[in-house]
Order: structure tokens, then sequence, then C-alpha cells
DNA sequence: AACCTACCGTCTTACTTTGG
DNA sequence: CCAAAGTAAGACGGTAGGTT
């Protein structure tokens, strides 16, 4: 149920953060798979769980339980899933701004999103985002909004009843376009999202996300596990039109790849990691990478003797 | 009929506050 | 002092309905 905005937006925009530190922090996320560390830190459940990894790999703690911006109560840190549409152009869902009793407009005010792919959950990019007077203007557009008929770009939502859960503030999905923080023609990187797929292979294997793994022009047809002794077969043809395709896992069926979902993707469509070596990219991507193995961004980042503050 | 996209109601974790 | 309840963070997951 959409409910009427709590906070009236601010007369006048607030100034705009920076910090050089999170600046590099950020350009180096290209390419960086969330998967691994999502697992290791709150055994793959939850929906903010590729949220937390990327906190985490900022040098931040993965949770924190304060209404305060997430880089030193300046600068909030969104995680946008995105994924390709048919038309090659990247869509996204809407976001989750905070929960109702929290000002929107002041986590709003400055912003990093950092977009990850949503199969693969690898960084494609990032945008920092500030809320000057032509944004708010706009966003102000939703207080003045009815709620349901007046598609407003910020809302409030919950569920019926009065055992519903919290209402929180949300961000349409157009607006990320609009702001012109998302790409309107189409992209190189990432891939089709298959909601339909993912829901079956998950509901067949107990819950468990399907495994990807990166097809390899020289391997044709029957691709080597990289994770067991067994090989995949996939459509080829497709996995290089489309981006992936559902594979088919033959025995011997190691540990990691028995009683879970395949699926053989192009990797053409990663983006080349700034932080890391291909093969560790390739290897988290695949669910192959061991927890020793697993590394921190904020370690491979040198922090800048001034943060331009 | 198959495929695709938009919609929207949760789901889980962790920290803080309150009560016994 | 410890357990339970409260609160906020973190987007995700499943499906209805539109399109081809």
């Amino acid at each position: 149920m959409r409910l009427p905005l709590r906070h009236p937006p601010p007369s006048a925009p607030s100034p705009r953060q920076r910090c050089e530190h999170l600046a590099l922090l950020a350009e180096a996320a290209r390419g960086l798979p969330l998967g691994p560390a999502a697992r290791a830190l709150s055994g793959a459940r939850g929906r903010g769980r590729h949220g937390n990894a990327l906190q985490w790999h900022l040098g931040l703690e993965p949770h924190d339980s304060v209404p305060e911006p997430d880089w030193e109560g300046r600068i909030e840190i969104k995680l946008i899933s995105v994924w390709q549409l048919a038309d090659g152009r990247l869509g996204c869902d809407r976001i989750k701004v905070c929960e109702v009793g929290v000002d929107p407009w002041h986590k709003l005010s400055n912003v990093l999103f950092v977009f990850a792919d949503r199969l693969t959950r690898v960084v494609l990019g990032h945008r920092f985002f500030h809320l000057g007077a032509a944004s708010l203007d706009a966003l102000a557009r939703s207080w003045t909004l009815d709620p349901h008929f007046g598609r407003p770009d910020l809302m409030v939502e919950s569920r019926e009843g009065p055992e519903g859960m919290s209402p929180a503030y949300y961000l349409s999905r157009r607006w990320l376009s609009q702001e012109g923080l998302l790409p309107t023609e189409p992209v190189r990187f990432g891939y089709r999202f298959d909601a339909n797929w993912w829901r079956s292979v998950r509901a067949e294997f107990a819950g468990r996300d399907p495994l990807l793994t990166l097809a390899r022009v020289d391997h044709g047809e029957q691709a080597p596990c990289p994770r067991c002794r067994g090989t995949l077969r996939a459509d080829l043809s497709r996995v290089f039109e489309v981006g992936w395709a559902p594979a088919t896992h033959a025995m011997p069926l190691g540990e990691r790849c028995a009683l879970r979902g395949h699926a053989l993707i192009d990797p053409r469509r990663l983006p080349e990691p700034a932080a890391c070596s291909d093969e560790e990219q390739f290897l988290a991507v695949e669910g192959a990478l061991p927890e020793h193995r697993i590394w921190r961004l904020a370690d491979r980042v040198r922090e800048p003797e001034d943060h331009g503050h």
C-alpha cells in the first residue's frame, strides 16, 4: 500500500560532499565480484548480502544500524542490481532509500551508486550523486503528487494490515535514468536476467542459486567444470549471442556442483577487473575461489594523503 | 504459447534499547 | 546482567500481466 511522504523536502540543497579516498575505492571496484565476500560474511542469506559485501570491501563494517550515511556520515552508499534488457539497455528495480522514520532527503543528499550485474554480482561501474538544486527541485515534486496516480519518483510503501512490516521510502526505477545515473544507450557489459529460470532453478535445488561457469571459446560444447572433474554442456551459440545459457553438468559431479543448477556465461561481458587479476575474477564468478583467497578491496587501495573534503 | 518486464511485498542480519 | 524486543540496514525473489 502506498502512503503519503512523511518528510517535506528541504527548501535548499545540502552541500556537496566529496572524498578522494572513496572515489579511488569506487574506481577500483570495477570488475569486482561480490559473491565470495557475501557468502563468507553472512552465509549467503538475506537480501542485503551483496550490499553488505560491498561495504566490507570498501573498508566499512558490513552492517550498521544507524540512520546516518554510510561513509563518514556524509555519503550514502547504495548497491544497485542491474541487468540487460532485450535491447541491450540496462534495467534496474526501484531502490529502497530508508525506513519511513528516517529523513530520505538527508540520505539522498550525497550518494555513491555502485552498479552490479544481477546474474554474476560483478561491479560494472559507479556514479557519485549530489542532490543539487535541479535534482532537488525535480524530486521535491513527489511531495505534492498523488501517491498512486501522480507516479512520484519518491514514495512510501508498506504492507496492508495492522501486522504489516514497517513502511519504507523508495525511489522509482525511472529516477536513476532520468538523473542520468544509468546509461540509456545499449551497453557492452552485463547479462540478461531470466527471473523465471532463476526461480525454477532455486525451487528445484532447495533455494540454492545456480552456479556460473565461464565459456572459453576453445572448449567447444563440452566445457570442463572449474570446480570438479565433470563437464558442462550448453547451447554455445546462445551463450555467445545472448550472453549466457542454462547448462547441464555431466558426471562426475563434485561436492560443490551437486544439487545445483548451472549456466555457462560469455566472459567478454565482464568488465576488466581494476584491482584483481583475471584469474581471481573468474574464480570468484565461478564460485571456485577458496575462502582463504578472498581479498578485500580496501586492502588494495592506497589511502590518499588528502581526502579532498 | 512463450517470453519479457514491471511490480511490489517481503526476508535476514545485526546493533540498540528496554524489561525482568 | 542477560534476554527479548525494537529498529534500521541491506535489495531480492516471485509472480502477475503485458507483448510478441
